[in-house]
DNA sequence: GAGCTGCATCGACGTCTGTCGATACAGCCG
DNA sequence: CGGCTGTATCGACAGACGTCGATGCAGCTC
């Protein structure tokens, strides 16, 4: 889904983002922008063996089971999970090449001596 | 506006994100969820000087001026930018400690060897 | 001070998004 | 096969979001 050549790496404090990389990326980070998928994101990240069932993922949050498996689809269908059905139950990972590639991005060559600002 | 515990900076794939946290990390990446937003935070950040006026920042663009400045105040007040009025012009430029943030939450602890998955 | 330019705010409008309950589909079990 | 559990899809609805033109405010210039 997102072709080698789609966009970035680069620090976007480079160099300006073209109209298409852009584009592309705003749709990741909102996928990102929900706070119920970011906690969905991080906790498949962070479960055990890299992977995690739906059934886990639903007893966490307050929501309906439609809307996690909605969450799920956003953040499959923009590339940041993967996912596979085992008999009965369907497990979702995070591709780590997606993330990376965003905080890539959001890298600040130098980084800044500004915390206290 | 961002207090010095209320989130985050260790990578999100080591544990998962309290709902605190989640909120305020998914209100800075919708600010990027825009492309428009994306590309003006890349145009500020490239900028000679690490810094634009708005008026360098209407041209590139094919949306009204007011959608610029709503675009930049949401910037501002998500902490991304800072801005200064001097004379005539208002100037922008980037919060470094903002981005680095965002970059170490998505950062992935070990490479992944998965560029071909 | 009058007029001009740069930028922000306001109010309105159409569209997108998150959420739900209801329902459909897939696979297991007895 | 019938029923049960796990997950996805559907349709609907309220609220949020991006955009615009009109307008307001700040600062410069003459």
């Amino acid at each position: 889904m997102l072709g080698p050549d789609s966009a970035c790496c680069a620090p976007m404090v480079r160099e300006p983002l073209g109209e298409e990389a852009a584009a592309e990326l705003s749709r990741m980070f909102k996928a990102l922008s929900d706070p119920v998928r970011l906690r969905l994101l991080s906790l498949i990240a962070s479960h055990e063996g890299g992977e995690a069932c739906v059934c886990d993922l639903i007893g966490p949050f307050e929501v309906s089971q439609p809307t996690i498996s909605h969450h799920l689809k956003v953040l499959r269908e923009t590339g940041l999970v993967g996912s596979e059905r085992r008999g009965t139950w369907v497990y979702y990972w995070v591709l780590p090449a997606a993330l990376e590639k965003l905080s890539a991005l959001l890298r600040t060559p130098t980084v800044p001596a500004q915390a206290g600002a």
